[in-house]
DNA sequence: TAGATTGTTAATCGATTAACAATC
DNA sequence: TAGATTGTTAATCGATTAACAATC
């Protein structure tokens, strides 16, 4: 099944921006939870983003009907129906491969654990590494990745090698069996249509910013 | 001047989506020079990342005219207009806030320097890391920020701490005088307009990644 | 010249916002 | 009841794609 048909029988297509905005409602849906609130509203779940209350219904419209009009949404009922919507209702194997300075800090990363994806296996071509033994998970050699994706039928990797071997490692990773790759390397990586790659690109995202704060800084065009 | 109106001159607002593939356009090049060509195509540009030949030449079309019908791009030439544009033709000071695990991996992160982003100064709160010295730079309170950002004259930032401290520390940073911010940290910030927020959520890129693969790896609905 | 490729206009497509009857 | 808020339709807005005359 196509990922972008989904959605609550004979819908339409799922317009891509909306599933990220999803994700975001169930981060203010799980706030809300721990502040002991129990109904919430469309106005309520879109505020900390600026997203318009029409938005927030139409968004969640995509999936079904889940408000009672007059009343709102039930947050712990919201709650369970978008993480499986989402698929974040059951815990996700992750390999690493690449286990530098950004590997090493995604390994302690709290936001995955909290989200039920748990890195099971590490990868690394450095033979130093290769044996030891990080947060419980032993690091092994690339050639080991069939095998391992394969017992722990993992689907989502983080790819933190160097730029040089990214589309290289990528391709092992989709040989195994990977099917969506959280991209670090600063290249784009050519996947085959049912791999899914989103680029984590931070040299890019401060490069946003600084053509932001050039232009409100001190007005200077580009021109200039 | 509204960093939204820039272009070249009596030109129309530049759309928000144009300045994110103009990075990669100027990666494209970048990656073309080292090969050692001299001139490229609208279509040879947004290959690498999908993007059609029109789409290339509209969104350079919002700065100005860079090309030659029939002939095509000068790739040095055009590497240095979109430097300019982007505004990373000159070196950009960076604080970074907050150094656990990420922070120390994003200080050894070699796609900044590549750019010319510099992390001048390092702040946090834990008074064992005050003092210590990290690739070269100091680690100082919170308390010293306000001076340090005047001193360096700094406008961007690195936000890496917990989510419990982030709105606080970003409002430190703002009445400091930054004005855009890269936010490591799982929380939206309410920000007055004229700072820019860009937030890089893994957990979330991760739930985006996991709807799509649950799509199309067993064909799974939400209903399901 | 013929082929390639630009910049730009017009056509298409998709996403956001506003409005409102229906419901609690 | 009156006020609140939904789901949905229609209107608006913006972004992408196709097409093509102009140029080298």
């Amino acid at each position: 099944m196509d990922s972008s048909r989904r959605g609550h029988p004979n819908a339409k297509p799922v317009p891509k921006a909306v599933v990220g905005r999803v994700s975001l409602y169930l981060r203010q849906l799980e706030s809300l939870q721990r502040q002991g609130l129990s109904k919430t509203s469309s106005d309520q779940l879109g505020e900390p983003f600026g997203i318009k209350n029409a938005q927030v219904r139409k968004d969640l419209a995509c999936f079904g009907q889940f408000g009672r009009p007059g009343i709102g949404y039930d947050i712990n009922d919201l709650i369970v129906v978008l993480r499986r919507i989402l698929g974040v209702d059951k815990d996700w194997p992750l390999i690493l491969v690449g286990l530098g300075n950004l590997g090493r800090a995604l390994l302690r990363y709290r936001g995955f654990q909290s989200r039920r994806f748990h890195v099971v296996a590490i990868f690394d071509v450095d033979p130093k590494k290769v044996g030891q033994t990080y947060h419980g998970v032993t690091v092994e050699p690339l050639e080991a990745l069939r095998k391992s994706v394969a017992a722990h039928k993992t689907s989502l990797a983080l790819l933190c090698v160097p730029a040089e071997s990214a589309q290289r490692v990528a391709e092992q990773m989709i040989a195994a069996g990977i099917r969506g790759i959280l991209n670090f390397a600063p290249v784009p990586l050519a996947t085959p249509p049912h791999v899914s790659v989103t680029a984590v690109d931070l040299s890019i995202q401060l490069e946003n910013l600084a053509y932001k704060v050039q232009g409100s800084v001190d007005g200077v065009s580009w021109a200039g």
